[in-house]
DNA sequence: TACTAGCATGGTT
DNA sequence: CAACCATGCTAGT
C-alpha cells in the first residue's frame, strides 16, 4: 500500500465485493487487509465501516476482515454486549487516534505515536497472568485492555462470550490470515500487531530507520489530521477478531515461538522493533502487573478503559534527584510516541491525582542502540513520594488516551522494603497500592485504595531508609520477595531443627554443586523442638513447650511431638494436662537447660535477668526458653534474613526443605498422620532418641573433663563467660540436661561414609555472608576453620539449639583424615554444647567436598 | 564548588 | 554473546 491516507485510490473499484458499487469516483480506505494493506471502499462502504457497521461475519471469498452493509451483517448492535464499549467503535478509534497519543504530547501536534500492544503477550496467556492481568480485548482498538467500568476485568474462561463472537466472525475455516491470530493466541498480540503494521506501513522508517532519518512528528495516520474522521489505521484491527485463548496446544507453540507466529504480522506492520528479542516480548519484570483493585482504583466507576502499558520498579538513579527515569528500551519504543531525536519529546503525563506533568522523553544514543529515559520526573516521583524500589506503572486511560503514571508502593519489590510492609501493611501491600489515576474516577471509586495509600503515606518515612539501602546495592534485579525470604528461612531453620533421621538408615550421600548432601530414602517431618534431659533418676526425658501456657512439660524421651503441642495433648502426664497446671521445671532448671539448647539465647536470658525489672524471672525464663527454642531467627533484622536461600536444592528434590511448604503455610500433618514423609520423621525421631540415650553418657563425661579443666579451648568456642557446658550441672535434675551430640549411633555413622566437612545451611546465601547476622552464632560458635562451617555457624538459627547441627556432624566423624581438622571442631562445639543435639540429624547436611566450595 | 547532561562502563539477562 | 540498563564518570555550565 502506498498511503495510510484514507484518499481515494486510482483502482475505483470498492473492495467489497459484495457491494453493488463496484464502481465508485472516490475510494476511502477501509480496514486492513491480510496483506497489510487497507482495503479500497467506496463511499458507502467506507461509511459502513468508518461507522463502525461491521460485519461480523468473515467472508471467506474476501481477502480480509470486513464490514461492510451489503450482507447485512454489518452493524455494532451485532457484537456481544461485553465488546461494545463506551462508545461507539468509531468514536472509539476516534478518541484513540485523535485524542490518544495527542494527549501525551504537549502541544500536541501531529505527532507519531504509537499505540499500545501488548508487549507482554506471550506471557500474558500465562496462566497466572490470567488470574493477576485479566484483559479484555477492546476490538476497537485491536488491544488488550481491560474493560474497567463495565466488567471490571474479564477472566481467561469468562472469555467465552467473545471466543463466541470470534467464531462468529471467523465462521468459516480459519484462514491463513486469521490463523496467526489463532496461535498467537493473545489478545492483543495480533491486533497490536495488526494496528501496528498500520502504523509502521505508513510510519516506514523503523525505529532504527528513524535514528538515522527521523520522519518525526511525520506521516502518522493515526494523528493526520487529514485522517480526523479516526478510522485511519484503526480499520484493519477493528475488523480483527478477538484473539481468544488458543487451544493449549497452539498456545504452547505460541509461547515458544511468539516471534515466529507474529512472523506474518511483523511483515505487516514493518513496525519498528529494536531487536528481535523484543518483538514480541517485554521482559516480565515490565509486566504490569494491575490487580483488579489497581483497575478498579484508576477507572473507578468511570467508564474509563484502562490499558495497562507497562511498569517499572524504580532504581535507585531513577528516584534519585537527578530526575531520569530510564525507561525499558522495549516499552519506550512500543507504548511511546517514537522520537528519533535524543532531545526526544515532552510528554504529557497524568498522575493518580491527577495532577499533570511534562517529561521530557528522550533517549541516549548507547552502545548502537539507545537509552531510553523520562527527564524532569524527580518533582513527580516526590510528589507521590516514591523511592527506588517502588513501581511505577503506566497506562493508557480511555477515551482520551491519557497516559498515565500510577505506582506502586514497594511491598512487593524487594527484600526489605517487603518485609516493611508486610509487617506494617497488613496485605494491603500484596495487592499494591497501585495509584493510577483517573482523577475523575477517584471520587468515584472505592476509596480503599487511597485510604490504603494514605496509611502506606505514614509508613514511607520509616520504610524510606530501609528501601535506600536495599535499593543502595548493587544488585539491578528485585531480590526474592521478602515473604518468600522469609519463608524460605524459616522453612530451612525449621527443618534443622526438626528433622528427624530414620532409625537404622544410612544415609546415602549426594554431591550436588561440590557439597555433600546426606540424602534419606524418605523425606522427614516436622516436630516440636523440645529439649532433652535426664532427670535425677537418670532417665532419659524430653521438656516441651505448651503452645499455649508456655509452660514446660516433662515427657518421655521417646516421643514425637506435633509441632503445635498445648498441655491438654499432654497424655503422659495428666497432672499437667492443663495449661493451669504448675510448671515442673524451675526457674533455675530452665536456665541450666537453655544453654544447651541455644546459647546464644542463654545469653540473652541472662542479660535479661539482670534487669530489675524482671520480676517474673519464670515468664522471662519463658519467654527465653521460647525464644530458644525458636532460635534467633525470628528476631533478627530484615537484613539478615535476606541470607536465607534455598540454594542447592533441585527440581524433583524430596528434602524436607522442598517438599514442606512455608512454614505456616500449607496443611499441616497432623500427629496420626502416616503419610510417607511422617512415617520417615518418626523413625528418624526414634533413632534420634537413641543415638541421644548413647550420646548422654559421652556427654556427661566430656561435661565432667572440662569443668576439670576449665579455661581452655573453650573459650573460642563460646564467647559466652559462662561455659555452656556446665549449664546442665548446676542444676540438680536435668544435670545432663541435653543430650546433645549423643549421635554416636552407629548408623549415624555409617552414613558418614563420606565424612562431614561442615555443613551448610542450605539456605544461606554465600554471597552475602557479610550480611549475617553475627548474634545468631554469638555464643556458642567458634571459630572452625572452614569458611563454609563458619558461615553455617554464622546462620541465624531459629531452632532450638545454634549448635545442633554441629553435634550431628560430630558424631558423624570421629575420624577421618582430611575432615579430622573439621571434625575436630565440630565436636569441640557438639562437646561445648552438648544440647546442640537437638539438632537436626543431618538430613541435609551438607559437606562441602572441599573447604572453598562453601565460599563460592 | 555544585549541579547537570551526556557518555561510558560493566553487571545482568 | 549481544542487548539492556543501572550507574559511574566527566565535561560543561
Amino acid at each position: 500500500m502506498t498511503s495510510t491516507s484514507g484518499a481515494a485510490s486510482s483502482s475505483k473499484i470498492c473492495f467489497n465485493s459484495d457491494c453493488k458499487d463496484l464502481k465508485s469516483e472516490r475510494l476511502r480506505k477501509g480496514w486492513r487487509l491480510r496483506t497489510g494493506e487497507l482495503a479500497e471502499l467506496c463511499d458507502r462502504c467506507a461509511s459502513a465501516f468508518e461507522e463502525g457497521r461491521f460485519c461480523d461475519t468473515f467472508h471467506l471469498n474476501a481477502s480480509g476482515w470486513r464490514s461492510c452493509e451489503s450482507c447485512g451483517k454489518g452493524s455494532t448492535s451485532s457484537l456481544p454486549p461485553s465488546l461494545v464499549f463506551h462508545s461507539t467503535l468509531s468514536e472509539r478509534s476516534k478518541d484513540y487516534s485523535a485524542n490518544g497519543l495527542a494527549n501525551w504530547l504537549v502541544g500536541s501536534g501531529p505527532v507519531p505515536w504509537r499505540q499500545a500492544p501488548s508487549l507482554f503477550n506471550s506471557s500474558i496467556s500465562k496462566p497466572e497472568l490470567h488470574s493477576r492481568v485479566p484483559y479484555e480485548v477492546d476490538i476497537s482498538t485491536g488491544i488488550d485492555r481491560l474493560n474497567v467500568s463495565g466488567r471490571l476485568y474479564t477472566p481467561y474462561l469468562e472469555k467465552k462470550n467473545i471466543e463466541d463472537f470470534s467464531e462468529r466472525l471467523m465462521n468459516g475455516p480459519l484462514k491463513p490470515g486469521a490463523r496467526d491470530i489463532n496461535e498467537n493466541g493473545n489478545a492483543g498480540i495480533n491486533f497490536e500487531e495488526q494496528r501496528s503494521s498500520c502504523l509502521t506501513k505508513s510510519q516506514q522508517p523503523s525505529l532504527k530507520e528513524e535514528s538515522s532519518n527521523p520522519p518525526f512528528g511525520l506521516s502518522v495516520p493515526y494523528t493526520s489530521p487529514d485522517e480526523a474522521n479516526g478510522q485511519i489505521g484503526v480499520s484493519g484491527t477493528h475488523l480483527r477478531p478477538n484473539p481468544q485463548p488458543p487451544p493449549a496446544k497452539q498456545f504452547h507453540s505460541n509461547l515458544h515461538n511468539g516471534i515466529d507466529s507474529s512472523v506474518e504480522t511483523q511483515i505487516l506492520n514493518g513496525r519498528p522493533r529494536a531487536d528481535s528479542r523484543g518483538r514480541n516480548q517485554l521482559f516480565p519484570r515490565y509486566r504490569p502487573r494491575f490487580t483488579d483493585q489497581d483497575l478498579q482504583q484508576i477507572a473507578g466507576d468511570s467508564n474509563s478503559i484502562i490499558t495497562p502499558l507497562f511498569e517499572k520498579m524504580l532504581s535507585a538513579s531513577d528516584a534519585g534527584r537527578i530526575g531520569r527515569l530510564v525507561l525499558p528500551k522495549k516499552c519506550a519504543e512500543a507504548y511511546f510516541p517514537p522520537i528519533s531525536l535524543p532531545e526526544g519529546l515532552p510528554l504529557k503525563v497524568q498522575d493518580s491525582k491527577g495532577k499533570e506533568w511534562i517529561f521530557q522523553f528522550r533517549f541516549w544514543p548507547n552502545n548502537n542502540s539507545r537509552m531510553y529515559v523520562l527527564e524532569g520526573v524527580t518533582s513527580c516521583i516526590q510528589n507521590m513520594q516514591l523511592q527506588a524500589g517502588d513501581v511505577v506503572t503506566f497506562s493508557r486511560l480511555e477515551p482520551g488516551g491519557k497516559l498515565v503514571m500510577g505506582f506502586r508502593k514497594a511491598s512487593t519489590a524487594s527484600a526489605s522494603e517487603q518485609d516493611n510492609k508486610a509487617k506494617h501493611s497488613n496485605g494491603m501491600s500484596t495487592q499494591g497500592d497501585a495509584e493510577l489515576a483517573d482523577p475523575t474516577s477517584w471520587s468515584k471509586v472505592d476509596k480503599s485504595g487511597y485510604i490504603a495509600k494514605e496509611a502506606l503515606g505514614a509508613k514511607l518515612a520509616v520504610s524510606r531508609k530501609r528501601k535506600n539501602s536495599i535499593l543502595g546495592s548493587k544488585s539491578k534485579r528485585p531480590r526474592i520477595d521478602n515473604e518468600d525470604l522469609i519463608e524460605l528461612k524459616l522453612t530451612w531453620e525449621e527443618a534443622q531443627g526438626l528433622l528427624r533421621g530414620p532409625p537404622n538408615y544410612v544415609a546415602s550421600v549426594v554431591v550436588i554443586e561440590g557439597f555433600e548432601f546426606e540424602e534419606y530414602e524418605d523425606a522427614p517431618i516436622l516436630g516440636k523442638p523440645t529439649i532433652f534431659a535426664t532427670d535425677s533418676s537418670g532417665e532419659k526425658i524430653q521438656w516441651a513447650q505448651c503452645e499455649d501456657c508456655f509452660k514446660w512439660r516433662r515427657l518421655p524421651s521417646d516421643i514425637l511431638l506435633p509441632s503445635k503441642w498445648t498441655c491438654s495433648s499432654n497424655s503422659w502426664d495428666p497432672e499437667r494436662s492443663f495449661c493451669s497446671a504448675t510448671q515442673e521445671l524451675t526457674a533455675k532448671q530452665l536456665e541450666n537447660l537453655l544453654p544447651h539448647c541455644n546459647p546464644a539465647a542463654f545469653k540473652k536470658m541472662k542479660a535479661a535477668k539482670q534487669e530489675p525489672e524482671n520480676v517474673d524471672a519464670l515468664e522471662g525464663l519463658d519467654t527465653l526458653a521460647n525464644l530458644a527454642i525458636l532460635g534467633e531467627g525470628e528476631t533478627l533484622p530484615a537484613s539478615s534474613q535476606a541470607t536465607t536461600k534455598h540454594p542447592r536444592h533441585r527440581p524433583g528434590c524430596s528434602c524436607i526443605v522442598c517438599i514442606q511448604p512455608p512454614s505456616g503455610k500449607g496443611p499441616k500433618h497432623k500427629q496420626s498422620c502416616t503419610c510417607n514423609v511422617c512415617q520417615t520423621v518418626k523413625r528418624r525421631f526414634r533413632t534420634l532418641m537413641l543415638r541421644r540415650e548413647k550420646k548422654q553418657s559421652q556427654k556427661e563425661l566430656e561435661t565432667a573433663c572440662k569443668k576439670q579443666r576449665p579455661s581452655l579451648p573453650d573459650k573460642e568456642l563460646d564467647d559466652d563467660p559462662l561455659p555452656c557446658t556446665n549449664a546442665g550441672n548446676s542444676s540438680p535434675n536435668p544435670k545432663k540436661v541435653v543430650s546433645e551430640g549423643s549421635d554416636d549411633d552407629p548408623n549415624r555413622v555409617k552414613s558418614s561414609t563420606s565424612p562431614f566437612k561442615g555443613q551448610i545451611d542450605l539456605n544461606i546465601q554465600p554471597e552475602r555472608e557479610e550480611e549475617l547476622s553475627p548474634g545468631s552464632d554469638s555464643g556458642s560458635m567458634m571459630r572452625l576453620p572452614q569458611d563454609a562451617t563458619e558461615r553455617y555457624l554464622r546462620q541465624p538459627r531459629m531452632l532450638t539449639s545454634g549448635g545442633n547441627s554441629y553435634s550431628e556432624v560430630t558424631q558423624t566423624q570421629p575420624g577421618e583424615g582430611t575432615e579430622g581438622e573439621k571434625i575436630s571442631s565440630s565436636v569441640n562445639l557438639g562437646a561445648s554444647h552438648p544440647d546442640a543435639d537437638r539438632d537436626h540429624p543431618a538430613v541435609f547436611s551438607v559437606r562441602p567436598s572441599a573447604p572453598t566450595s562453601a565460599t563460592g
